[in-house]
DNA sequence: CAGACTGCGGAATACGTTTTCCCATCACGG
DNA sequence: CCGTGATGGGAAAACGTATTCCGCAGTCTG
């Protein structure tokens, strides 16, 4: 109170807490968290009291040399502001917090040297498990060094894991692309639509080629005429511009559109529209990933439900010991697989 | 390579490198992070080549508890994989990058416990700023806890910044809701609309009430009878159930529906129009926000741009010393406050 | 040419914890 | 009454880094 308004106090340690106890800060740390020595019932009580009243906080980083180990997981990923990457890392966080530990978040925008860069840094923090997602570009020459710099990591005893980047030598939670994008596939076809369009992203994107090969294999035997494939951006703008480029080549013989994401399956729905094209009832419009936003368009989008919230948890299960939480133990160092799930909506109506 | 698969090989240290380079610690650290002290370029380069050859990092935590700083910020939102706070985030996120910042995220939940609980824990990593959004919830009894909080870690030489919370004494970067709504009201009243509907959430809730008080401020004068207010969730099917309400209870007098955020407004659409009641033709719509999928929805949403990424990366900017970054030294401690901007579109055609 | 000063390397200390090790006290059995 | 073990407290070492302080060599000044 006597202090002036910049008062740089610096904030009470254990020592404090110890003197102010009245007892050694041996004894007032094994008092703060119980371990295996005991301590006087007596004492543990003033040392509480004692922190209480000097609203001490442990020192994580003290916390963290002293012991050899911290409580954070980091999580790299592409872009926060994708709902796609914000559902997976709300999954990881709530998973994480249940088990005591604090998330640290980057963000590696794409780039695969930018995703190196981050992955170095990060190691820095010495973090118990580091999660990375994002469908690498394949083929990205810092593979090797990526792979390199986890090796070092996990040496030291940490886990990675990663989700949905298959091609890296650690457990992985993988999403059911393939296998989602041949039952729409399937689907498709059982409500009429023969004549189809894919609109996909650069096939180095693995996610965009799982679904497109996926929706094709789903097609296989069924002896419709091959789609006609449209490459573009991963993008809700890359979707639209793709779409717009469709109608004015003429659509008259294409059913269905099937774009490898929602946000691309919108913005292509925009495009046809303005188009003269009517989304629906002129021709069928579907997507991956059934997010938030597909129920509200207009028609309602035809998706693929992806676990994605359940993909960040999974993540975290599969780097925590077997213990922490329910795991199977094979899963442990396989990964896990999570099931896509068509959704049949109004922007495919049965023809 | 002569260990096996589980070989706990401890990170190499400090000390390693500089037993590799030849030299001591002292001049190890000296050459790694260039401090005061100059150091023999040939040392520097043995000290560089050594650190590369063992994939030496520095013990992030280490560095911060022999330096008595960190390097993070940390970031207390309601919910990740909401766009609004995503948005955030990831202005936040890109700052502080830009700033050499690693940031840790924590979600509240939107219960001012978990909010209080969560900036507890958070002291512990002793962030260099502390970044807490999401309007919290007036007149929660945590409100005095988080402050006392929130000063002792000032205290301690840490920066706390609100972004949308001005009624605790911190920085703060707000957005300007009653500014834009009032606007939006003035656009409305301008293509011709007369007769309202609000929908909108608990008054408890800020961001909800601002707009809610701006909307209103926006019409007074105009002679437009009292809007009718319909109280339900901050949320899409908050507001699909507020529509449904409205239609059912009969909507003849009411030429435009303004839902205080994109959500809300998006669901409210589907519900006009299940009760068969065309957005747009016949009653029109406005959000707040200008959430991605306003444009794709059919028809367009009018509503009100927010700058959130913006709010985000203010944040951080204010929180860090004028040097670092472009900051007019006065706002340092009021705040900033970021317009809204309103946008009409096939929501709210003429009439 | 003596003395002051500069440049740079290294030993030692500090940071805030946990943990190991030692010691005092006490209860108990012989 | 003495030895023996159990119990719990405290001193000190450890964790990995930054930094202060000291000392040595070399350079400049008068």
């Amino acid at each position: 109170m006597a202090d002036g308004p910049q008062g740089q106090a610096a904030p009470p340690t254990l020592h404090d807490v110890a003197r102010e106890a009245g007892v050694s800060v041996a004894t007032a740390s094994r008092a703060l968290n119980g371990s295996a020595r005991n301590v006087r019932a007596e004492n543990v009580a003033r040392v509480r009291a004692a922190a209480q009243r000097l609203g001490y906080r442990p020192h994580l980083s003290a916390q963290a040399i002293a012991r050899g180990s911290t409580r954070t997981v980091a999580l790299v990923v592409r872009d926060v502001a994708d709902p796609y990457f914000s559902a997976i890392a709300a999954g990881v966080i709530e998973e994480a917090e249940a088990a005591g530990l604090i998330v640290t978040m980057a963000v590696a925008g794409g780039s695969p040297e930018r995703e190196l860069q981050i992955v170095r840094t990060l190691r820095g923090t010495r973090p118990r498990v580091v999660i990375v997602t994002g469908s690498r570009i394949d083929g990205a020459g810092t593979r090797d060094a990526l792979v390199e710099e986890l090796e070092a990591y996990r040496t030291a005893g940490g886990r990675a894991v990663m989700i949905s980047q298959r091609d890296l030598p650690y457990p992985t939670v993988t999403i059911d692309n393939a296998g989602g994008a041949a039952e729409l596939a399937r689907a498709l076809l059982g409500a009429g639509y023969r004549r189809f369009a894919v609109l996909h992203a650069p096939a180095a994107l693995r996610t965009s080629r799982e679904r497109h090969e996926g929706f094709l294999a789903g097609l296989a035997g069924s002896g419709v005429p091959e789609p006609i494939a449209v490459e573009t951006d991963f993008t809700r703008d890359g979707g639209y511009a793709a779409a717009r480029r469709l109608a004015e080549r003429g659509i008259g013989d294409v059913d269905a559109v099937f774009a490898v994401n929602d946000v691309m399956a919108i913005g292509a729905m925009t495009g046809l529209r303005e188009a003269g094209v009517r989304p629906g009832p002129d021709v069928g419009v579907a997507g991956f990933d059934d997010i938030a936003p597909a129920v509200d368009v207009v028609p309602a989008l035809t998706s693929v439900a992806v676990p994605l919230r359940e993909a960040g948890a999974a993540a975290v299960r599969l780097a925590l010991p077997d213990g922490d939480t329910g795991c199977e133990a094979g899963a442990r160092e396989a990964g896990v697989r999570l099931p896509a799930r068509v959704i049949l909506r109004a922007s495919t109506p049965p023809r």
